[in-house]
DNA sequence: TTAAACTAGTTAAACGTTTAACTTATTGAT
DNA sequence: ATCAATAAGTTAAACGTTTAACTAGTTTAA
């Protein structure tokens, strides 16, 4: 005895009146006075109604479903920063009534590029890109004329929706957080200059300084390295220490470089942070356990993820074509691995 | 000028079929012939044309969506276990041409038992629940009557469709390759012996050395600590050679302990592999990145959730009630914690 | 030879909504 | 007093499928 489904008739006929009407009061249409849509919304609740969704894109031609893409090691990465962006988005896609689909797509296409599967079935009314994915997956996406927005990845060469970090303040509130505890020889250690990122936040240190009329030093500035992982990290601490004697305080373009760097100095019997501050980026879990724990600046990963869904849902509804840029501002977190510079 | 969606009209009028046909077609009736088929088919390819999901539910009554359902924390976990269940689960339904929906409900519901939307919405054909959820989420699911299966998460007061890992099959293959390593006196590091996953674990372990007629030794069991992480896989290795001096091997209930046993080993300058043999369980990450890299019983992450899918989809389509358990096989993965012993 | 049974399709209703176009009653302006 | 404008609904078509019931032609069985 299969239980039928409640329809929109079923509450027309409770409420005594169409299912035009139901339908419209559904959609919070102006035309329906308070006391019949009292009625109406007294009868859903009664009834326990809840729309076909099947029925309402039938006809709307809205599938109330937004596509999430990314690579299958992004996804997978340990550190869960691409979960938390995906995470924000079926968050904020949750509150708008939307469900978020996840497409991942492998890092290296040999065979051919592979359009997730909602985006030609049509299964999904925009659709975000998180990280990097492959570059001609990224054109041939473009060419479905389909709304989408990507998060955390950026290619100048093309112009779309795009939310990214703000990659300089960051470098900036780093800096400055230090330049107020009374730090003057403030080392940057970067990886690859050529990423878009650490460029910014080189950027953003540079300009802190500036602002403080403290002349850079272009030898306490460590670029050199490909990667910006614990072992440059630590490699490029050598460096910086190897050369200078009177740096107080280290910005590490990242997490991972601030924790290599901060294992040379343990290795070197240098407190931190009470011969050297550091500072690093991210705010990667393992910051917590470290001693001590790290100052960072945080990625709102979440937030990224809801700011994707919430400037997509808009280019849904608004058709706004002008492409424009969403920077999500990041937060410095201020833990016990900088402290006051005294001169002795 | 918007281009006008495809319909079986057009497939229907290309093919010089009626649009009943084409959906016969589609939906591999025996009905029509062959050249019938190849005619529409052709009809299919050449328009690119792909069946409206939303017109297709609307009628059969299926959303070829699935739930999944799962706790934040879980979801957030720095180690990717749930996540790759869900990825294995995403893969195996795309390959059944069902999509997934993700919701995450808080472990800790102080504001009453949160439904996803999608249960009560009827968005999803069944659902899946990764991991422990509340107690009272569970049961309130259970009366939906909606198909369920549960992956990696068991309560035996209830019967439900459940997809596990055969721990103790695990904790065989992993006693038993220390057997045939010449090991005699293997030791066990356990967690909480409450928790059933360890439970069994250790009754693999034991059933393997009965096998082997070795005696079970219950002073080289260790079973008191409350919770099998890494400190505590120290202090139990502390509490284990403390008191006995010819264990030559080491199976850890899982990797967090076989850690922390590895540590306390370092610490104590007892050599891995050549004095003790150290078996771990799971296969995280961090165990490539460890010296040396410890051989482990690889849980199938991928699987779990493939499987999960699988079986609900069963559930879906054959109205299948009983609800048997799937016990998903583990594998010995020998990296360089375990060698041979000599009898010096 | 004839009826029954297949085979390979077609017709048309149904699924549960939205929405343009219509209706009817009320209000406002002149 | 008259007509236009507004308010608050209703009617009915449309969305794109599936599928039960039907049809017409061909085989099979006795």
């Amino acid at each position: 005895m299969e239980k039928a489904r409640i329809t929109i008739k079923d509450v027309a006929k409770r409420a005594n009146v169409s299912i035009a009407t139901v339908s419209l009061v559904i959609n919070n249409n102006a035309r329906i006075s308070k006391t019949t849509r009292t009625k109406v919304l007294n009868a859903i609740k009664v009834l326990n109604y809840y729309p076909s969704k099947s029925a309402q894109s039938l006809v709307s031609k809205k599938t109330r479903n937004l596509g999430f893409i990314l690579t299958d090691d992004h996804f997978l990465r340990t550190e869960p920063f691409y979960t938390r962006i995906f995470l924000g988005a079926e968050f904020e896609a949750g509150r708008n009534e939307y469900y978020v689909l996840l497409a991942t797509v492998k890092t290296d296409y040999n065979e051919g590029v592979q359009i997730p599967r909602f985006v030609f079935e049509g299964s999904v009314d925009g659709i975000i890109i998180a990280g990097k994915i492959p570059t001609e997956l990224l054109s041939e996406l473009l060419k479905f004329k389909i709304p989408l927005v990507c998060v955390d990845f950026y290619r100048n060469d093309i112009d779309y929706p795009v939310v990214l970090i703000d990659n300089i303040q960051g470098g900036m509130i780093a800096t400055e957080h230090l330049l107020n505890l009374n730090h003057k020889n403030i080392a940057f250690l970067g990886g690859d200059i050529n990423h878009p990122s650490i460029a910014d936040r080189l950027i953003g240190y540079k300009s802190a300084l500036q602002k403080a009329n403290i002349k850079i030093n272009e030898n306490i500035i460590i670029t050199n390295s490909p990667y910006p992982n614990r072992q440059n990290g630590y490699d490029s601490a050598r460096l910086l220490f190897d050369n200078n004697n009177d740096v107080t305080a280290i910005f590490a373009c990242n997490d991972a470089m601030a924790i290599g760097a901060m294992q040379y100095l343990k290795d070197n019997n240098i407190y931190v942070p009470q011969d050297i501050s550091l500072v690093g980026f991210d705010d990667v879990e393992a910051n917590l356990l470290l001693d001590p724990p790290l100052t960072t600046i945080r990625v709102p990963k979440i937030d990224l993820g809801v700011e994707a869904v919430k400037y997509l849902i808009e280019i849904i509804n608004n058709k706004n074509t002008t492409s424009k840029k969403i920077i999500v501002p990041v937060e410095l977190i201020i833990r016990n691995s900088t402290s006051e510079h005294y001169i002795k």
